[in-house]
DNA sequence: TAGATTGTTAATCGATTAACAATC
DNA sequence: TAGATTGTTAATCGATTAACAATC
């Protein structure tokens, strides 16, 4: 098994499709499929075979000659390139519309992420229970993060009060942010902040449409390298 | 001026990175500042200049050497690009959590989207007004859509109905729909589709914190080539 | 065995970065 | 003028795709 990948690390785009074939391995092993090549994964998903093949090798994964990967190992693998093989607690802070949905979207568990609290600083939201999840005084926050040895901070709060909120996270020790509000933060370099970013899902859409022609825009499948990228 | 990249097409990357710009010189603008260079855009934006300068030429700009652009024409070409430069109009389908917070999320003008209406099947949904628009029955959209000739979709809907309500929308004639729910949706070729996708986002995330150490991970902006993107 | 598929090395392609002349 | 900045062409880098030997 060649794991030298591993350790150099996995190109992003090839980890931004791990989760589109876990999702789709994760159906065929609930089907009880045993095996599985890039082959058939290409055609189901719209990709290119080598494609496929490629990004898998990274995960040091060894498949057999004409018959393909075992589907749980092939799981196991790519689970364990994302880190999504144990379930990893996550706080989220603002539990207004957008933190509601997500506090409510059960795909999470699949992708190994749990959470575990969510925080408000509002009166009328503080006590109340949204998808199963207490929310709690955002003062607690701190405490609670450092006690549990919380790792992820969602952050779903009011650009005004992003970065306060963020400097919380910080101070209770979360080492992860994952950011859906529209301000960049500033935090200390230990800390990873993955900005989710609508206006750039929306310029390539209203671009593409502006300049309606040839193709479908997908942001991760989808998209051979025939389909340009150009817009 | 130089426009052949017009006719081209900008490269993806590029795209994605012109929000940020637009929304910098936004600001700019509201100081009255008339005149920027890429270097100033750059030390502020935590760029290299020469990134910059690259994706400003593909709008077909022409600056001054020694003083730069014009901010309120850099502004201009980026929103031509974009297809930003008039509000086009837009519908949401499904009132839920997610929807209502981008029915409230103000910052789309800025973006050249305006939200004309939003649907929803759930009867105690109908009636309501979220962020000013009310919210009708979605078996009126195809042809609110049809009359109003609007050409972009939003689908806020339960993973289940996804596709069914996709379907609605390419009858009435829509010929973009932006996707978040999780589901592939399957639609006619002249139809684009732009995906949002959360678990791609998250597995940069989780597979960062995973083998935490080097850099801080930024979706778009932020992070030179230095950084390495190999996680 | 024949043939499909893996695994790996090489070729291609496009985005990023560097270099530098032109310009105000 | 001197120097900062643009505009453009070239070099680099990394991801995607192709080619092909190994294998069951």
């Amino acid at each position: 098994m060649t794991n030298k990948l591993r350790i150099t690390g996995i190109p992003e785009p090839s980890l931004r499709r791990y989760p589109v074939y876990h999702s789709y391995l994760k159906k065929m092993e609930e089907n009880s499929i045993e095996y599985v090549s890039c082959t058939k994964i290409a055609a189901e998903l719209n990709q290119l075979p080598i494609q496929i093949r490629k990004d898998l090798s990274y995960t040091g994964i060894s498949g057999k000659p004409k018959i393909g990967y075992e589907v749980k190992d092939l799981i196991h693998h790519l689970e364990d390139c994302l880190g999504w093989n144990n379930l990893t607690d996550a706080v989220l802070v603002g539990a207004g519309n957008l933190g509601s949905a997500l506090l409510g979207f059960e795909g999470f568990q699949q992708c190994g992420l749990n959470i575990t609290a969510a925080f408000d600083i509002a009166p009328d939201k503080i006590g109340k229970t949204i998808g199963q999840k207490k929310v709690l005084n955002v003062s607690k926050m701190p405490d609670l993060v450092k006690r549990m040895k919380i790792k992820i901070g969602i952050l779903t709060v009011a650009e005004q009060v992003s970065q306060e909120t963020a400097d919380l996270m910080v101070a209770g020790g979360i080492e992860a942010i994952w950011n859906f509000s529209p301000s960049k933060l500033q935090v200390p370099d230990h800390v990873i902040v993955q900005h989710e970013n609508l206006a750039a899902s929306l310029a390539i859409l209203s671009a593409s449409l502006k300049n309606k022609g040839r193709q479908q825009t997908e942001n991760l499948v989808g998209g051979n390298r025939n389909d340009s990228k150009k817009i």
